[in-house]
DNA sequence: CATGAATGAGAGTTCATTCAT
DNA sequence: GATGAATGAACTCTCATTCAT
């Protein structure tokens, strides 16, 4: 008589379960090696299962990867955008929370790896380069543009150039994610995030804020 | 009299070159496709020599990059620093200057590829981003701290956090960097680099400086 | 009254059709891909089922090609054999018959893909060239040479060499087929098939002819 | 002391030699196996050089194939071009000499399978069929059609139809071509391949010739 | 009966590195 | 010194077949 015990599936039926444990294992991965030099092999043993499988649930490497931006970075754009839409306080409030919710939902995650990513292969991968872009580096530059105009429009923040106060603003996240997936984890002195965001802000908002009438 | 010793045949002082000619086509090479991605036998053709003559004078691939970084960005950082030893006027000058001679001698040019890239690929190359992190970034990150010091111990700067500034400082090189190298090509509204810079030093020093006195 | 024998549910009906959509879908996909280079999940689409369900009725990709040549090809082969057995007019009257009939029935027809198709991957799959070969092949050289024997008999040919002028026989049905499915789609000048077969036939029977007496 | 005797090279370099190799050996696999069904490896291997190798010749597996077609058929193409050009006798003997000579120096030959392979996979490999089209078929239609032509023009010939005749001309080539690369191994009574060139030729001129004057 | 997720052996192609010449 | 032919491991992507459900 057989033993029903201990027999064990060659394979498991996860359908719904797949696409998810797949994209985990990407992101990891792409994360850790880039996007050139991560295997799908491995991304596939990550997730528990044969290479083959994971053609079943995305036609290439390419769109692996859009995948794993659309599931992990532009839902948080997208809620950043009516989290802004739908803003009472304070222009400069309004920046702060924006930065540091960034921090949060991305930045100290490994997601802000995909970013760096991009950056770094943009060249190699043009394909992924435009939609990166599109998906995420003009909406994030159009948010911050649109908080900076708020802020003027309502006269909270004085008369400055958009575009360039824009860059200004983006340069930090931009700082922290390069430092953390690069050379911060060869780095002994660690860089503290959000002290650095709030030292950043405070600068900024010195610059933004309208001259504070001289007697008080 | 004509002297012999500037007779020798071309193909004898071209010995000598030959490495020149190298690390220059390794350096465009590089910096257009990454490190990964770059083949040395591009880069050979390039140079107008075969792959194995690379051999020759480099011992493999990584060696070959250390040697661009060696003799494209070291010795600028050296010069950076002994200009600033050398510098007399008031601290926030002197940061501008860096900056800007910075902008100049790097940031402009092709070699500023060669950070990004470290950037974008210090994870797969551990080695690399060792001594990159070693001979570049430490020493750049060292400059920038002394020069807050400097501005601190003359009176010339509030007494901030040194760590702190320093990266506040590096970021808008960072993003600089990455922006001509990745995002910038694709994107439409460009970014006016120095009016970039000027518009970050202001912000900066006013946060720097220290508060004026009501009346002056 | 309604006969309850057709209120079957569709499915059920649709059961014992399924042989026949995939034998359906399948002839259409070898004839245009070829037998390695059509995937069964294409047949199986194509036929509206999964890919498993393929596998309930044909044990693999030969036995389905098997099937396609059973269903598709051997009944016309049998049927052009007994209509040879019962004819009575003249041989060369006959012969005229079988190559038009073979041209409507199976030449003009995407079916002679199928003969294309085994003459072009015998090599790689032996095993469908010898079924091939057995129950098509040989059947219809026989057939041409039994035509050829009865014509010598009844003293309607002149004596010729059976077995050669069978193959010139043979030649132009495989001319038609090749042109057809490989070059034909390409070529600008295209052959009228019909008119071709009558050149052809007009030459052959010349030769196969007895010389006509000087006087009639 | 090493015994410099049965140091075997861990490989020879022949430059000149190779093309040659590896096209002897692709011609080998190609009529063998067919283009698909061809690995490189074994094209490689066969000519005793590693996969890689391959790739220093041919840029991919379509240009191996185009090389072997350049080197094995399209100079007899072009031999029978000019041999036709050169032609002084009766049109008859001249087509009878073509079809001979291209049994010999085709037909018989290994590379007649290339034919047959590019029939036999044109559809999946249009770029392949484009140019053997262009390179081969066309050309020898051409041929002869020109052939025909000047049978006419010199009143050695019937004023047939000179594109139906030239199908019905190039038949038996592809009947010969395709029994010998398919059907062939199969078939026990194999076919005399002159033998039957002869019956179909003298099939064919009976056609063409201009009515014998009745008494002679 | 029917499904379709899962497998895994290969296929073509690339490239850093070696080494006979 | 200089060459460049040769290697071979690595990588992405494919598909006939299996089998848990």
């Amino acid at each position: 008589m057989e033993c029903p015990i201990d027999t064990k599936p060659r394979w498991e039926r996860r359908k719904d379960a797949r696409p998810q444990e797949l994209l985990a294992a990407a992101i990891d991965l792409f994360v850790e090696r880039g996007f050139a030099s991560t295997r799908l092999e491995d991304v596939a043993r990550r997730a528990g299962v044969s290479k083959g499988t994971l053609y079943l649930y995305f036609e290439n490497k390419e769109e692996l990867f859009k995948a794993v931006v659309r599931t992990s970075i532009v839902p948080v754009v997208a809620e950043a955008e009516s989290s802004i839409a739908g803003f009472d306080g304070h222009s400069a409030d309004l920046l702060r929370k924006v930065l540091m919710d960034w921090w949060e939902r991305i930045g100290a995650n490994k997601v802000s790896g995909i970013g760096k990513l991009v950056m770094a292969e943009a060249g190699n991968f043009p394909e992924l380069a435009k939609f990166y872009q599109e998906e995420v580096i003009s909406r994030g530059t159009r948010m911050f543009s649109s908080m900076l105009e708020r802020g003027v429009t309502r006269g909270e923040f004085r008369d400055i150039n958009i575009t360039q106060m824009t860059q200004v603003l983006i340069a930090p996240m931009l700082m922290l994610v390069t430092w953390k997936h690069s050379v911060g984890p060869c780095e002994r002195g660690d860089l503290e995030p959000q002290a650095f965001l709030n030292t950043f802000l405070d600068m900024a908002l010195h610059g933004l804020l309208p001259a504070t009438p001289p007697a008080a």
